[in-house]
DNA sequence: TCTGGGGTCCTAGGACCC
DNA sequence: TCTGGGGTCCTAGGACCC
């Protein structure tokens, strides 16, 4: 049996743990540059905001129904997630964090009514002591445990604890009331098509016939299927598997039109994934740099390019990955457009040795020495302490962010006051 | 005027090998 | 005119997730 663990309306929970004055009323967090809307209370989706709406579309309702309207602290809610997860593992054996808000835990031991009894402990706990409301949802795969999780949310006014029955006919009763779109792993695309051919519910999709499923969609598609059918086919996997990318990207505060400006945001996101890099322990083999101007103004000529490049030697050397970057990035810059985004990737990560070259000059022993004093420093004092001039000091281009919250739980002189 | 950021996996097709 | 069979590796693009 697997559980589902899914923070309720995550980030504006978080927002609401620390200003009791927004908990009655709607609550919308804006997405980084204050753009489209990231998450909503359950008031603002009763008032029809979406979501990833744009939040200029939003205004007049924003105003209408006064809303507070908030910029993203992922610091805070980063900080947050920690902490649910760390309830989590102290009340189970295994636990698999997914995402920011959810995590699959494992409930392997406990049967019958044993398992509702404990799903429902961890959540009167997790809100007790994070402050954070939880829906739990059970079932016999990971698939079925989301599907629960939507049933659990779904009643409102229930316990936030809702399981999919291990029989057939209760099982194929609850995936009955499942629009197919809604199933964990179809998206837009294959529930448009998968429509399109009748099949409109989870049940009708759990009863498809596989043969079909698997030529016409794909093997990915296929495992879905098995899993709705109560066949583990996505396993609790040997976890933390490494990762295989790190991106880092924003959009500019106000279009970008000269070299100077992207070359120092090219610049930091490749400081910040570096950063990233060796706090993972990893090198990159690959770096690629893009760009492109805004894609929805039809009004204006678009452009949008990108270049990669191997890494020799490979490295975590913050220089290295900056004198590569800004070499790919004037590669692809073209005058006469304004930019929108920026961003960087790097790939083929490892965690070394370092391969080493025959006619290898560079100095690593000096380099992890300067990287690690410089990774101490800013991790002591700050993000950006100290940084290279190579981005920048003006940064005019940085994105908006005009509604954050304090971070309340990372920063000594952001925590919260009482005043007497 | 204003539309996020960070990931994973799979597949098809081309280049190349014998 | 006729043009095999089997394989690997790489990349771009598409689908999905939150």
């Amino acid at each position: 049996m697997y559980a589902l663990a899914d923070c309720n309306n995550f980030y504006v929970s978080c927002e609401r743990v620390f200003d009791p004055a927004i908990r009655d009323r709607p609550v919308v967090v804006l997405s980084n540059n204050d753009g489209c809307v990231v998450a909503r209370s359950q008031e603002a989706k009763d008032l029809g905001i979406g979501m990833g709406q744009p939040a200029f579309e939003c205004r007049n309702v924003f105003r209408r129904h006064r809303f507070a309207v908030l910029s993203s602290n992922y610091t805070l809610y980063e900080d947050m997630s920690n902490r649910v997860f760390q309830v989590l593992q102290q009340l189970s054996p295994a636990v698999e964090a997914y995402s920011i808000d959810e995590a699959f835990v494992d409930l392997h031991g406990f049967d019958g009514r044993d398992i509702i009894e404990h799903a429902r402990r961890i959540r009167r706990l997790v809100l007790q002591w994070t402050g954070i409301p939880i829906s739990i949802g059970i079932g016999a795969t990971r698939t079925l445990a989301k599907i629960g999780n939507r049933l659990a949310k779904q009643d409102r006014t229930g316990p936030g604890v809702a399981r999919v029955p291990q029989h057939d006919d209760g099982r194929r009763a609850a995936l009955a009331t499942v629009d197919v779109g809604d199933v964990w792993g179809i998206g837009r695309r294959w529930g448009r098509r998968l429509r399109s051919e009748g099949v409109s519910t989870a049940l009708h999709l759990a009863e498809a016939d596989t043969t079909w499923i698997r030529d016409a969609f794909s093997i990915v598609a296929l495992r879905t299927v098995l899993e709705l059918q109560g066949k583990v086919c996505i396993e609790m996997d040997d976890m933390p598997s490494t990762r295989r990318s790190i991106i880092r990207s924003r959009s500019f505060g106000r279009p970008v039109r000269n070299w100077i400006d992207m070359s120092e945001a090219i610049a930091m996101h490749t400081t910040r994934a570096g950063e990233k890099l060796r706090a993972e322990g990893l090198v990159a083999a690959m770096i690629s740099v893009f760009m492109h101007t805004n894609l929805y103004n039809e009004h204006e000529p678009r452009y949008a390019n990108s270049a990669s490049t191997e890494l020799v030697p490979w490295t975590s050397d913050t220089p290295s990955l900056i004198r590569s970057a800004l070499r790919l990035g004037r590669s692809i810059w073209r005058d006469g457009y304004r930019y929108k985004k920026a961003g960087i990737r790097l790939t083929e990560l490892t965690t070394g040795p370092i391969q080493q070259y025959l006619f290898d000059e560079f100095d690593h022993a000096r380099s992890a020495r300067t990287m690690d004093v410089l990774d101490r420093i800013n991790t002591r004092m700050g993000a950006d302490t100290i940084h290279y001039a190579a981005s920048g000091i003006r940064r005019g281009w940085q994105m908006r962010q005009n509604r954050r919250s304090p971070r309340y739980t990372t920063r000594w002189d952001e925590l919260m006051r009482a005043r007497a």
